[in-house]
DNA sequence: GCGGTGACGGTCG
DNA sequence: CCGACCGCCACCG
C-alpha cells in the first residue's frame, strides 16, 4: 500500500511537543495556531501545527478540535471535519458568533 | 539531494 | 468582511 504522510512520519520533537500542548487546552476553551505552536516553543510555526494536525487525522488524546484560525474560525478543510469540530465546540459549551465562527472574547484559551 | 509548490496561518490595508 | 501579501516549512517530483 503507498503510505506516504504518516506511516513513514518519525514523532520528531517538535511534533510531540505541539501536541502535549494541544492536549493542555481546556474543556469549553480553544485556541490558535500560532498561540499553540508558541507555547511549544515554536514562534512563527503556527502552519506546522496544522500540518501535524492535518496528518494525524486521529490525534488521538488530542482535543483538536479546540484548535482554530486567528479570526476565530474552523480552518479544518477535509470533508467532515468542519462539522464535526462545531460539534464537538458546541458539546462543551463553546459558543458561535456566526456559523463556524468562534466567540473568542469568550473562549480564547487566557494563559 | 535540491528546488518548486502549496498549506487546517497571520497580519495588514 | 474580504482580499492581498507575507513568512515559514513539510511534502513531492
Amino acid at each position: 500500500m503507498s503510505r506516504s504522510l504518516l506511516d513513514l512520519s518519525p514523532p520528531s520533537e517538535s511534533h510531540l511537543k505541539i501536541l502535549d500542548v494541544i492536549r493542555r487546552i481546556p474543556k469549553g476553551r480553544v485556541a490558535t495556531y500560532g498561540q499553540v505552536a508558541e507555547l511549544a516553543g515554536l514562534p512563527g510555526r503556527a502552519r506546522l501545527v496544522g500540518h501535524i494536525l492535518r496528518n494525524n487525522p486521529m490525534a488521538a488524546n488530542v482535543p483538536w478540535h479546540r484548535v482554530i484560525n486567528a479570526a476565530g474560525k474552523i480552518s479544518v478543510r477535509s470533508g467532515e471535519g468542519p462539522q464535526m469540530q462545531r460539534r464537538r465546540l458546541r458539546a462543551e459549551g463553546v459558543t458561535f458568533t456566526a456559523p463556524g465562527k468562534v466567540n473568542l472574547d469568550r473562549h480564547l484559551w487566557r494563559r
